[in-house]
This record gives structure tokens, sequence and C-alpha cells, in this order.
RNA sequence: GGGCGUAUAGCUCAGUUGGUUAGAGCGCGAUCCUGAUAAGAUCGAGGUCGGUGGUUCGAGUCCACCUACGCCCA
């Protein structure tokens, strides 16, 4: 016997059963170890020091359906094993608020060492709760997992330095930085956006910067004839960061866009005589002033008043040279060369939107990229702590602070006629977010990684991997790699992986130690007790014989280095592990979301075409955000999270498992709320257990036990079709799951459970309950546990605790056989994926029965318009399927249909009957490529044929011959396949119709015909007078019936003479007579159409 | 500012290479069916398929521009 299973059921309740049965059984292990084939896995890595969110369900049960795909398909899954990314900022930013830092200089007088031991420990504050939810989410991994952190980790990580160091792929160079001068350091951009302002007020200055007359090298003739003409005239640039100019290097223009040369004379008010105070005497005497700007912004600029000489485009304007305004300072160590700058470059960055169309390049103050495009130097002028370096004493502003050097500089630049004009704007500014001072975009000294020299391969690679949605591939991801740039490896931080590289005192000579054992060489002495973090690291130094002391560089690494670099670090590889890392790269599948297109997805890509010329992945799932059901992030301020916990004790895990594999495709954003899970647990969840509990009901009243091996089954077309419906549903999620399309594969079990229920098990209820024993009987409980068993297998990945309490009830029958039944696994992971029996599969029967639940939708909806319930047999049905093949099958299934339908016959519309008119449609799939621009004459032509022209078309096109239309003069012959019949509904029928498909009831009524509309109405409330007495279904009862009125009683006198047997039978009457209720029946007063009606039930 | 994505019924979402009357579920209302069901069926609210233009015999679908939102980058 079966377990009784109760159609109310607890899922929260059931699944933590089944997760302490898994416990007991060591299911988990047991899956993990078994299969016979590789699987390659990666996990990504996420940082444990704040608590699991919705988002993490979402990955977590992503990468989980696939990997347990794969192991019922027979894989071991290499690599399925927690992995936790343990280094980087926002773990130092944590524990500095729980310290209450400001900054990196509480950092080093609280000590290196005791945050980064402090750091260590944050990183487990949540791992617990972290591992007891990956458990109750059943995220199958490992729980030997690996951790960025860890000495051997790191090492693997040198070793990539190392290699990386020998192919001469890191280098040193300038990065801007936001860098707070009082703090002495540099903010990531999380902090930047913590402290900017939008209405900041600051000088906006208008500069001039004068022409000379020559331009660079390789400027043609009519480049210097230009150059030549301008001479003397003025490039006009804005700023609002005066303090920057001393460091301006290039002035940028738009390629595209319209400059031109105006002349303004002494009246105007930008002229420069009056920038100089000079009398109206003295300055009409002047020439005209010179001035170039965009076009479009010149209004804006000077007002009215100018006039304009000549207009050229930006390009025009490239290698030009100008007069510098300041003399800049080289960086310590930097050789510049200074005559590739003070020139006019074109650039993407200048817009049209304010200033004057010409920008001032600063490289060092945050237009490094444009500066190292055009290959000019880097100046600096204002030092990190935000003073103006002493080379400008001369000037008189050495020394000062950088914002308030502004005014001095401003001023300078008006007393040598350079200033056209200045004001105040309120704008955007960033401000340190822990002690208010302005923020230095500031070029630093940092280490890169040269990805830019390996585009092609990158790009190349990233061809070879599967997208899901392959639209990044090629999108989002594509453009990225196209628009590579260096990768910045460095941070000046303290809690990440030492970057091992070490820098003689003079800076002269530097070397990259790729294993622990080379350092141990190094310092001379055994480093095994060494934590290979700072400050341990930092305290190790040599002396190099030419160069002195070596002292390794201070920075840490970018955190997703660590990450990006798992598929070798994770294994120690190549310290140890060789064969497993040969084994598990590249992963055949990894899964993140969308926002780790420029994180993980490419920092692996990164390091392993670098490393090996290979993608890191094959195959990608890239997830959408998870948003609250208004469509606005989830964020702890906006008090719009919903925890999983919450929804989890609620609903359960497989509830919310299916209702994220189901609700939309994986990178669609995706709103949320608790009602939608209960969605898909009634939905889907509900239904599949009450057709569970259905099975396991009557199987166990009937003592039923699976087909024994070579039992003949006398399967019904309906099992047939289950069976071939099933097999279908195996062959389209398999074939889903092999594409890494989770949705489309959900959506069809769900589907394919649905028509179980609400079309095999409720056709096919009378075969279970009746009593005798027979083959058919068995036919239909051998279907049935057959679906149920194989919708278990297929949706274990996906509803993992479901399906198991499903599987082991539905087998336990074999598994408590014990002998000859080992091969039955005790878990439905440990099962073999089901494969598809092709010798049942059935499309045309799966077809066939398309058209008959079309045509049962249909019949119910003519009913309804003629207020027909389904319960009065109705005589004929009409109906005309779309093709002729559909009518076919529909004529197999014609007694499932009288039967659904109520009538007592169907009958086909075809051309040869008269009592219904045709039209008819091109099928425009068909027609429209081959007539195109004739196509709406050709619809007209068919839409004309009428009565019995009409008539003779749809004949011939039933009979398969091609029709024959004149338009314009030209014969044309359409395919029957290129003709869609339409009939219009016979007169006194009522219709309904779609999808091509039309049914017309008869509704004329027969004496006949009510009297057993009459007793079917009798059945319906005697069984519901059964019930509310609270009789068992097997009890057998005395009837008593009492009509209201004398008419009632005639007509109750005339169903009883021709359907009493039927009305006994199906009620268990044993007794059935017209009177009053005896003394201690249920009585029950029923309203029926035919009148009013006392029942009297009684058990016998 | 740039890239990518999303926008379809009150809500959550489908919509295959452009094709005939744009679908499903939920919610609401009505009717019906039911001795597995917490279920199911039918109908209803008449969807400006975000907007504007274009290509086409034909556009929710392709193209351009715009708007809103999300992510990433600057």
């Amino acid at each position: 016997m079966f377990k009784p299973v109760e159609t109310s059921v607890s899922f929260p309740q059931l699944e933590e059963q089944i997760l302490a049965w898994w416990d007991a059984n060591q299911i988990v292990a047991k899956s993990l170890a078994a299969g016979s084939k590789p699987f390659v896995f990666y996990e990504g890595p996420p940082t444990a020091n704040g608590r699991p969110g919705l988002h993490h369900v979402i990955s977590r049960t992503f990468k989980d359906i696939i990997c347990r795909y794969r192991a019922m398909q027979g894989y071991t899954i290499i690599g399925r094993r927690e992995g936790w990314d343990t280094h980087g900022l926002p773990v130092e930013i944590e524990v500095e608020k729980q310290l209450g830092f400001s900054g990196k200089p509480d950092i080093e007088t609280y000590g290196i060492a005791e945050f980064n031991a402090r750091c260590r420990e944050n990183v487990w504050e949540y791992i617990q709760e972290w591992q007891a939810f990956t458990k109750r989410i059943a995220y199958w991994v490992s729980a030997d997992g690996y951790y960025t952190y860890d000495n051997k980790y790191i090492e693997s990580l040198w070793w990539i330095f190392r290699q990386f160091w020998e192919r001469d792929l890191l280098f040193r160079d300038y990065k801007v930085t936001m860098h707070c001068p009082r703090c002495g350091t540099g903010l990531s951009d999380h902090e930047v956006s913590q402290g900017a302002r939008d209405d900041v007020d600051d000088p906006s200055v208008y500069i001039k910067f004068r022409v000379s007359g020559e331009t660079v090298p390789g400027v043609g003739v009519h480049g210097a004839q230009l150059a030549e003409s301008l001479r003397g005239a003025h490039l006009v640039a804005w700023t609002t960061t005066p303090w920057t100019l001393p460091a301006n290097v290039a002035l940028a223009v738009k390629h595209d866009a319209t400059y031109v040369d105006v002349e303004v004379g002494p009246k105007h008010p930008l002229h420069r005589a009056y920038r100089q105070n000079m009398t109206d005497a003295d300055a009409s005497v002047l020439p005209n002033d010179r001035l170039i700007m965009a076009e479009s912004l010149a209004l804006r600029v000077l007002g009215e008043g100018y006039t304009v000489q000549r207009t050229f485009r930006g390009n025009d304007l490239v290698g030009l040279r100008y007069e510098q305004l300041f003399t800049g300072v080289p960086g310590p160590g930097d050789e510049v060369d200074i005559s590739v700058a003070y020139r006019v470059i074109a650039d993407e960055i200048v817009t049209m939107d304010d200033g004057t169309g010409i920008v001032h390049i600063a490289p060092a103050y945050g237009d490094l990229e444009v500066g190292r495009k055009h290959g000019l130097p880097t100046l600096f002028s204002v030092d990190l702590n935000g003073k103006v370096m002493p080379e400008f004493a001369a000037l008189g502003f050495a020394g000062k602070f950088f914002k308030e050097a502004d005014p001095d500089i401003t001023r300078n630049l008006k007393e040598r006629g350079l200033l056209l004009k200045s004001g105040r704007v309120r704008h955007y500014y960033p401000f340190c977010w822990r002690c208010g001072t302005p923020l230095l975009f500031y070029a630093k000294r940092s280490w890169y990684i040269r990805t830019t020299a390996f585009k092609a391969d990158l790009v190349a690679n990233n061809q070879q991997i599967h997208w899901v949605p392959d639209h990044i591939r090629d999108g989002r991801f594509g453009n990225w790699l196209e628009n590579n740039i260096d990768w910045a490896i460095s941070r000046e931080r303290y809690w990440g992986t030492p970057l091992p590289i070490w820098l003689s005192a003079d800076g002269s000579h530097a070397e990259c130690i790729g294993s622990l054992a080379e350092l141990e060489q190094k310092v001379g002495r055994s480093l095994q007790d060494l934590d290979l973090h700072r400050p341990y690291v930092d305290a190790l130094t040599w002396e190099h014989p030419q160069h002195g002391t070596m002292r390794r560089i201070p920075d840490v690494a970018d955190c997703w280095f660590d990450s990006g670099s798992m598929p070798v670090a994770q294994w120690h590889y190549p310290f140890e592990n060789q064969e497993i890392f040969e084994a598990a790269h590249p992963a055949d599948y990894i899964c993140e979301a969308v926002d780790q297109t420029r994180g993980w997805f490419y920092t692996l890509h990164a390091v392993s075409t670098l490393l090996f010329d290979r993608p890191a992945f094959n195959n990608v799932i890239c997830l959408g955000h998870i948003l609250d059901e208004h469509g606005a992030k989830m964020s702890k301020s906006k008090g719009n999270v919903i925890t999983p916990q919450e929804v989890i004790d609620q609903y359960g895990v497989d509830a919310l498992r299916w209702y994220l594999f189901t609700a939309a495709p994986p990178g669609n954003p995706r709103r949320f709320s608790g009602g939608l899970v209960n969605e898909s647990l009634r939905k889907f969840m509900l239904t599949l257990w009450n057709t569970y509990s259905f099975f396991v009901t009557y199987a166990n009243l009937d003592g039923w036990t699976p087909r024994t091996a070579g039992e003949d089954l006398a399967l019904q077309p309906i099992d047939r079709w289950a069976l071939a419906r099933l097999n279908a549903l195996v062959r389209d999620v398999t074939a889903s799951l092999e594409v890494y399309e989770v949705f489309p594969a959900a959506r069809a079990i769900e589907g394919f459970v649905d028509e179980l229920s609400n079309w095999y098990v409720r056709r096919n209820r009378r075969r279970f309950w009746k009593s005798e024993a027979d083959a058919d009987k068995r036919a239909a409980y051998h279907t049935l546990y057959t679906c149920l068993l194989t919708v278990a297998k297929l949706a274990a990945p996906f509803a993992p605790y479901l399906a198991e309490e499903l599987y082991r009830n539905l087998t336990g029958l074999q598994i408590a056989d014990g002998a000859g039944q080992s091969a039955i696994p005790e878990s439905v992971h440990l099962a073999s994926w089901p494969l598809v029996d092709t010798a049942l599969l059935d499309d045309q029967l799966v077809a066939d029965t398309e058209a008959l639940l079309g045509a049962v939708s249909l019949g119910r909806a003519a009913r309804k318009t003629a207020g027909l319930k389904v319960r009065q047999p109705l005589s004929e049905l009409w109906v005309r399927a779309s093709t002729p093949a559909a009518a076919e099958g529909l004529r197999r299934f014609e007694a499932d249909l009288r039967d659904e339908l109520n009538v007592k016959a169907v009958r086909y519309l075809e051309a040869g009957s008269d009592i219904v008119e045709y039209r008819f449609k091109p099928n425009l799939r068909l027609v429209g490529k081959k007539y195109g621009k004739q196509v709406p004459a050709l619809a007209a032509a068919l839409k004309a044929l009428a009565g019995a022209e009409a008539r003779a078309v749809a004949h011939a096109l039933e009979a398969g011959q091609p029709v024959r239309l004149m338009l314009d003069g030209q014969a044309l012959e359409l395919r029957p396949d290129e003709v869609l019949v339409e009939s219009s509904a016979p007169e006194g029928y009522a219709v309904a119709d779609g999808d091509g498909m039309l049914v017309a009831l008869n509704t004329s009524m027969t004496a006949e015909l009510r009297l057993e509309g009459v007793a079917r109405d009798l059945v319906r409330s005697v069984q519901d007078a059964r019930k509310q007495a609270g009789l068992a279904i097997s009890d057998h009862i005395a009837l008593t019936l009492a009509a209201g009125d004398t008419a009632t009683a005639e007509l109750l006198a005339q169903t009883l003479a021709a359907w009493g047997d039927y009305l006994r039978g199906e009620t268990l009457a044993d007794r059935l007579m017209v009177s009053a209720a005896p003394a201690g029946a249920y009585v029950e007063t029923v309203d029926l159409d035919a009148g009013t009606i006392t029942l009297g039930v009684s058990r016998v």
C-alpha cells in the first residue's frame, strides 16, 4: 500500500521532513559523489558579510537546477562546492563602521594586523545563516569550499601574477582616482556617491588660449594655412576648476561640430579693453578681438554684437598649437615630451551642452583617458595634500589649498588679458563623505594588466560562449570587450591579496614573486607560518646587490581579480591538483546576475583568455534583477525588502523556486510579491498534489500494484494520448534544458500537469471508481502512475522536495520489495533522467486531442450563449474543423466529444451540406510572399465568392483540389492549403467559433431529452444530499421523492418511468419511492428546472 | 553623456522567421460543472501592444527618433 495522502498539505512542513530524511540518509553526499562523466560548474563566490537575500535565492536555484539535471543524467559535477569572496572594500568599510573609523589614517593608527584580523572575522559574521539558507533552499553544494583569503588561494594568484609579469603584461601607469586631500586616501565610487552634491557653488570661467600660428607635424598644407590665418586669435574654453589650468596640455573639440572665428569690436563688453579697465578713448583704437568657439554656443557665450569671420569643422582645428598658460610639473621620475602638448585634439568627450565646445584637458586631474588616447603628457600643479606645488611660487599661489587658488589663478589670467569672462555656477561636485573636503580627481601611479593587448582574443573567445539570453554576448558583454581598457589591478587598501611585487628603493628595479618557495629563497628562511596578508608580507625585504633594499609595493589586488581567478586558485593550481584543474577548465556552466558582465563574467574571461587563450565558461545564464511589486529596486532604505525566510516559511521553497522558474525568462527583470509565489503554489503544486492524492487514494482502495514485466495493457486512446503527451513532454523539457532554457521547460511541465489533472483524470474518474478490477482499470492506473512518476523525475531539478515526496511514495512499493529491486534508487535525485520512449510518441494523437479540447471549449461557449447547462442533453452538435486532418482527429474522439458536451450526435459540416454559407480568406503566411501586392485583390476576390459558387469551391478544397480565380484578367491557382475556409452559423443553432473551428448546437428540445435532463438534475441533487448527510461513498440508501405541485409530480413520474434504474444505480438507492421522507431521513428541498422537489435520504 | 535591456488587460507575464479575431494566469463580476482538487469551464471589462514617424500588400514583431524604468559604464 502507498502511504495515504491527504489533499490538504503544508508544503513548508513537508519540506522540513524531507530535509531531515535527506540528512539522515546522506542523500546530498550521495548525489555529489554519483555520476561517471564530468560536468564542470563554477560557483561565483558571494561575500558572506550580509544576510542572504532573494536575489541569492534566484542565482542559487538557477545554479542548482542545471547541476541537478546533469547529475540525473549521470554526470559528476566538478566544482559543485561553496566558494566565498572574502576580500575587498565592502568588508573593510563594514569593519570601519564597527570601529567608528573615518578613513585610512584611523586604520594605520589602529594597526593593519588588527584591522585585517577583524576583516577576516567579519566575513564569517553571517556564515551560519548562509549555510542554513543554502541547505533550506536545497542548493546542493559541498561544504568543502574555497576561500579567497586562504594562503593557498593567494599563492595561486601570485603564480598568475608571475605569469603575467614574465610576459610583460603587468605595468605601472597613472590612474585617475577620487582623492581626499585631507584624509590622504582614494575613495571608492560608493564613497564618492555618498558625498556628492549637485548644488555646489563654483567659479565659471571662460579662458582664452592664444593661437600660435603653428601646427604639430603631420598636419597638411591646408591646416598650416589655417593656423597661419588664425595666428593671434584665441581659442575659448570653459572650466569650473581654474586650479586645473596649470596642468593643461591640450584643448579638445568635437570633430564634426561647426566652429566659428568671430570678431568682437572694442565696444563689445567682452573685448579685452573692458577687462583691463581702459578708457573709451584708449580702447577705441584697439583692433578687434578674434575668438574661436562652437557656432552653436557663441551667442550664449558672447551675447549680441559679434561678427562671424569664417566657419570650419572641428576636424580642421586639430593639430593647431596654442601658447601655454602656465608651466606644469611632470610627475616624479617621469620623462615627458612637452613638444606634443598644447595643441588641439578632437575627442568624443566634447559636447555642445554647455561651455564653448572647446574643452580644456588636464590629464592629471580627470582627463587621463583622453590624454592617453592622444599621447599627451601628464602634468601636475597640485600635490596629494591638495596644495599648489612649490614650482608656482613665483606666481604667488604656491602652497595654497587647490580651491583657494582658484581666485588667484583667475586674477592672474585676467591681468594677462586671457580671461574672457567669469561668474559663478551651481553644479555637481563630489566631497569626502567623512570630512566634507572637496575631492580631487587625481592621477596616481597604479598597476595595470595589459588586457588591451588581447582584445582580439577576448572578443574571439566570447564568440564561443553560449549566453542565455543571447543578446548579452554581442550586446552588453561584447560591447564591453570592444571598448576594453587595461585592467587597473592595484588598490591602496589593506584587506586583500597583496600584490607580489617588490621594488628597489631607487625605483629602478622590480621583481614579481610567483610562489611561497620563491619568497622563502629570497628572504632566506622558512615562511610556513606566514599569513600571506598585510602587514606580514610587507615586513619581508631583501638586499639586491645592485639596487639596494627590495620592499613590497603597498598595494593589494582588486578583489575581482581574486574571484576571476577562481578556476585556477580554487584548486591551488599549479602547486596541487593539476589533474582536477585540467578536467575542470573551462566550466560547462556558470550563472550570475547581469551586473556581473563587467564583474565576474569579465574577470573570469580576461584571466582565462590571458593565461590560456580560451573561455573560462561555455554556457552562462545571465539573470535579471528582482524588483518589488511596484517595479522599484528592493533596498533597505525603501523598506520594501522581502526576505527569503518569510516567503519560505509561508509557501515553502519549492513554490518559491517554481515561481522563479516560471514567472519570466531569467534574463528579464521581475517583480516580486508573496502573492505571486502563492499563485505558483496553487496553480502548479496543488494541482499536481491533488492528482497524486487522487491516484494514491484509489490505488490503495483497489490494492493496485504496478505493472509486472510482460503484462499486456488494455490501453484506451486517452491512455495512449496521456503517454504520448508525457513522452513529448520529456522530449521538450530535455531539449530546453540542453540549451539552458529553464523557463520554457518549467512552463511545459506546468502545462502537462494541468492537462493531466483537468483532462485525463477528469475524463477517467469512472474507470478508477468502478468496482470490477479489470484490464481497463489497470490500464488507467498504469497510465496515471507512469505520468506521475515521470513528472516527479522531470520536476526534481525544479522542485526538489515535492518531487522527492512523490517519488518516494510512488516507488515505495518496489523499494520495499527488497530483493531484485535494488535498481530503484532511494531518492529521486539519485534517479536517472527520463528518456523519451519514441514508441509511445504520437504527435497526431496529441494534435487530435488538442482539436477535441478546442471543440469542447467552443461547445461550452455555445451552450453558454444559448443558456443551456451541460447537464441538459441535446440532440446534435455540428462541427466544422479547421482542416480535414483536424476533422479526422475529432472523429477519433467523437465519443468523448458527445460525452463532454452531453449531446446525442455529432455531425460534420461538409461542403455538400447547404445549411451554412461559406467564406474564404487567403492563408496569408503562405500567400503573402508569393503574391505580394496582389494580396488585397486576392483577398477581395475570395471574399466575393458566394452561394453555389462558394459551395463548389468549398467542395473542391475539401477534395484537395486547387481553386482557380481571375484577378485583373489573370488566372490564378491557389492550392488548398493557401485558402482558409470559414462557415457561417446554421440557422436556429447556438454557435461558437475560433481558431478556424466552428461548432453549432441544435437547441431544439424534445420531451425525451427533457426527461433525461430532469433525471440528471435529480442524480446531482441526490449526490449532493448524500454528501450533506455525511454518507460514505459506498453507502446504500433509501430514497424518497416528493413533488411540490401536480405538474412537477407528473414530470417526476415520467422521469422515473424512463430513468428510474439510472437514478437508483447512480445514487446507490436500493429503495426508491415517491412519497414524503420517513422520520430520521436526511431531507432537502431543491428547486430544479422541473420544479420543487423534496428529497429524503437515509442509509440502509 | 554612452551601451544594453525592459515597456502588451486592473496585476504578473507569454507572444516562435512580420500574416488572418494579440493570448495565459491572478483579481473582480456572472453563469455552469464537480463524490480527487485549496480546483475546473464559459462569458464579461472591449488592450491607442509606452509615444511619434518610417519600411511593407500587411507591424506587438523590422528601422529611426523620443519618453519612463532597470543594470553597467563615463
